[in-house]
DNA sequence: GACCTGCTGCGGGTTG
């Protein structure tokens, strides 16, 4: 049989499916059959699986004449999701196109859902096509004889490549393929991919550095446009809109008619406390839809979930409130309507959303925006463009994660043992790995076999032996266990789990949050009101109440801050406000009053032109600088202009920071002249000063208690026995006690300082952003009040009280103004 | 006068 006779075979069973085959899908069959790597770039729902199923059991036929007397044993392929939510649905796509195709070939699955019986019988008989997470696989590669597994396998896919090519779990996947690589000629690597900015990068990542590989593999881009209708729902008295506030409650009432005119609706919030707030308040408010509604959020019990999940998928819920623990994944048919309530942060988030609504091809995805606050309205009309335009965030990866690099070798080791000659020049293939050197790699050889430098002495440490052929190899049962119970780069917050006394599990929750009521206090938690009863073993007990006005618990999750797309259009939109534009939007032209006030009071900047704000309150003297940048970039630059201001003359600020801008506040006059004189937004010596700025150190060890827990210092327990993650905290942070005193050129201690000021503190966009600053006119208007732009800004310092000030400096201070009075 | 905050994802031993 030839390649045209088994595409037509194919093409029929499309042809049966009543499914129209997307010119993208023969391109991949004729790219995977002459044996090219690639991406597929395809949107969900849009038979993507079935384009990559398609040529792997084509080249199984084509290999095999035989097939159906002698089916080949053991493994084929492998489809790496990183969502278990999804492998059931994709294996029952691969078993429907095998049975109807009538192959011999068997499918399964091995994620942590798969019982160790169940694991134990695979590992004996390998299905031909496996579906797994990239967890499941690295505990694959830390099997006894992993090579055999893996010596026929001719293709691997990796889904949703997108979800990690910019994160640590992307890192480990790339480790993982640099090894199959090896150990099976014939292998294909490929990855699907929605659509993100970078998307050669993303290419480039899966593959690895190698030229020639990448120039001979395929970028397949399918193509099809998504039809998204954004509607933004607009307060009617923009007057009585708040200037400031994230909840969105306001505008309640006016989402009633969607719901009830939609078939189904999903509600996004941006925060777990925010949904079930907005949970609670429509059932109040609209007992009406009680039995409709449900929530889903990721503190929830697993069992909850998937119960919404599926009653979603069966049309039988009608309204669910969520964060993005519905961002991705399982899609739900029946949803015709998307409301996202506040600003979602970035375009491609937005977008995604969106998608989850007329999931099916050629149908339009309705979302509506809902704004929080009134500058959000800015937000609203950024979006509908950035929509339109499909402009689309780039996801950059990671480098020299050291952490994750130990991790592997340690799993090499803990399996059938490596060669360091030979894995060296594998790990150095990855794009994450590129630069690494011999001396780096001979770092991370020492540190599993000795413990580094400073940890010599403890035995705990050496975790891996040389032996006299010179293999790494762990020898040790205890080292080996406890590796494969913490393989993975997530390393989860401090949580309790709550429980009702008589049994049932409900969810986690924070204790920072728990610690604070006392038994018998009331609380709401997936939308239940929950009496506490007791605190025991890490587990908070709890009975059903009736009781209203319960606390609401916040969980301590990460912040988002604007994308630089996102901030780009902010700004774009922002310098259209003045402009008299006829086809000004909508939602710009409802900030009309507000626009007029900060007019008056002080100026609503052009393109041209960086605003900064001074006015004097009984707090003290306020200097409001408007970069429209994010949180993060905020959160560095309010630092940095601090320190720069205080070189030139003693002076201690508060400094507080949203997505718009930032706030210097204090108790003396803040001198801008001296900004504008001194040349303060330079961007030469960034680094060095933005290291005295901040305490970068403690940013730092925060990074560390990660990196402590992927890289294998520090061990998080049994499963039945959970270490306190109090206890974890403080062994990670003697750990980075220990490298900061005797070992500071220790790699992963040096990886947490890269890690904040690179991902936390975004220094590439700081230095764009200043280099803008400086093209910029830099307008200072002294206001006589707050402005309708610095309002929120001031008042969130109210909230996160931050200060550049040293405690002593507070302290004498505070000593002067009492001598004073 | 304006203000209830901070997402998601996975994994959990061995041998005959």
């Amino acid at each position: 049989m030839n390649r045209k006779e088994l595409e037509h075979i194919a093409h029929d069973w499309f042809k049966q499916q009543n499914w129209e085959p997307f010119p993208f899908q023969k391109q991949t069959w004729t790219a995977f059959l002459q044996g090219k790597n690639g991406l597929l770039n395809a949107p969900t729902g849009s038979g993507k699986t079935y384009a990559l199923w398609v040529p792997i059991v084509l080249e199984y036929m084509k290999r095999h004449p035989n097939y159906k007397s002698k089916p080949q044993k053991g493994l084929l392929a492998i489809w790496v999701t990183p969502l278990r939510a999804l492998s059931v649905e994709i294996k029952q796509a691969a078993e429907r196109f095998v049975k109807d195709l009538d192959v011999p070939l068997t499918v399964g699955i091995r994620s942590g859902d798969t019982s160790t019986k169940e694991r134990a019988a695979q590992k004996r008989n390998m299905p031909s096509l496996l579906i797994t997470t990239p967890e499941s696989l690295q505990l694959l590669l830390a099997t006894k004889g992993y090579d055999k597994i893996f010596k026929n396998v001719i293709g691997v896919v990796v889904d949703e490549w997108h979800e990690l090519v910019a994160n640590k779990r992307g890192v480990q996947m790339t480790l993982a393929l640099s090894r199959l690589n090896a150990i099976s000629p014939s292998l294909r690597t490929w990855g699907v991919s929605a659509t993100i900015g970078n998307l050669e990068q993303a290419r480039e990542v899966l593959l690895g550095v190698d030229k020639e590989r990448v120039a001979n593999s395929v970028l397949i881009k399918a193509n099809i446009r998504k039809k998204i209708n954004v509607l933004s729902i607009i307060p009617k008295k923009i007057e009585k809109f708040p200037w400031r506030g994230h909840l969105g409650l306001h505008l309640l009432e006016d989402i009633i008619p969607i719901l009830e005119e939609s078939q189904s609706t999903l509600i996004f919030t941006n925060t777990r406390s925010q949904c079930e707030i907005w949970f609670q308040n429509i059932l109040e408010k609209h007992p009406e839809f009680a039995g409709d509604i449900a929530m889903h959020h990721g503190s929830m019990s697993r069992e909850t979930r998937l119960w919404i999940e599926q009653a979603l998928r069966e049309g039988s819920l009608k309204i669910v409130v969520c964060t993005s623990s519905l961002d991705l994944g399982v899609d739900f048919a029946p949803v015709d309507t998307i409301i996202q309530v506040g600003g979602p942060k970035g375009v491609s988030r937005f977008m995604q959303r969106a998608g989850r609504s007329g999931h099916q091809p050629g149908k339009t995805s309705v979302i509506y925006f809902l704004p929080t606050h009134a500058l959000e309205l800015i937000e609203a009309s950024a979006l509908i463009k950035a929509v339109s335009n499909t402009v689309v965030e780039d996801r950059v990866p990671y480098l020299n994660s050291f952490d994750v690099l130990v991790q592997y070798l340690v799993t090499l080791a803990v399996s059938d043992g490596f060669y360091p000659e030979t894995i060296y020049p594998e790990v150095k293939s990855t794009f994450c790995f590129q630069t690494l050197t011999a001396e780096q790699f001979q770092w991370i050889l020492n540190f599993i076999t000795l413990g580094g430098q400073s940890l010599q002495a403890y035995d705990e440490y050496k975790r891996v032996d040389i032996e006299s052929d010179g293999k790494f190899k762990v020898n040790s049962r205890a080292v080996a266990m406890r590796h494969r119970l913490q393989i993975g780069t997530i390393v989860s917050d401090s949580v309790l789990n709550v429980k009702f006394l008589k049994g049932g599990y409900i969810g986690s929750i924070e204790e920072s949050f728990i610690s604070k009521l006392r038994p018998g206090d009331v609380f709401t938690f997936a939308g239940r009101q929950l009496e506490l009863f007791r605190i025991r073993n890490m587990q908070v007990l709890v009975k059903k109440s009736k009781q209203k006005n319960a606390k609401i618990p916040n969980w301590m999750g990460g912040r988002m801050s604007f994308s630089s797309e996102m901030s780009h259009l902010i700004r774009e939109e922002l310098y259209l406000l003045n402009s008299n534009n006829a086809d000004k939007s909508k939602e710009l032209k409802a900030l009309e009053p507000i626009l007029i006030r900060q007019n008056k009071e002080s100026l609503v900047p052009n393109a041209d032109e960086f605003l900064i704000e001074t006015f004097k309150t009984r707090e003290g003297y306020h200097a409001v600088f408007y970069p429209f940048e994010g949180y993060f970039v905020h959160e560095a630059m309010g630092s940095l202009l601090a320190y720069r201001l205080s070189l030139l003359h003693p002076i201690s600020f508060t400094i507080a920071f949203n997505d718009y801008g930032f706030e210097l506040l204090s108790d003396q006059p803040i001198d801008i002249q001296a900004i504008l004189d001194n040349n303060l937004f330079s961007s030469e010596y960034l680094r060095s000063d933005l290291e005295k700025s901040i305490n970068a150190s403690e940013m730092a060890k925060r990074k560390f208690r990660d990196i402590a827990v992927i890289s294998g210092l520090v061990f998080t327990g049994f499963p039945s026995k959970l270490v306190k993650s109090k206890h974890l905290q403080a062994s990670s942070q003697l750990l980075f006690g220990v490298f900061e005193d005797y070992e500071p050129d220790n790699l992963l201690f040096q990886q947490a300082f890269t890690e904040t000021f690179e991902h936390q503190l975004e220094e590439g966009r700081l230095q764009l952003a200043l280099m803008r600053i400086n093209s910029q006119n830099i307008i200072w208007k002294s206001c006589a009040k707050p402005t309708p732009f610095s309002f929120p800004i001031i008042t969130d310092r109210l909230r996160a009280k931050l200060s550049s000030e040293k405690l002593a400096d507070r302290i004498r201070r505070m000593t002067i103004q009492l001598e004073k009075s």
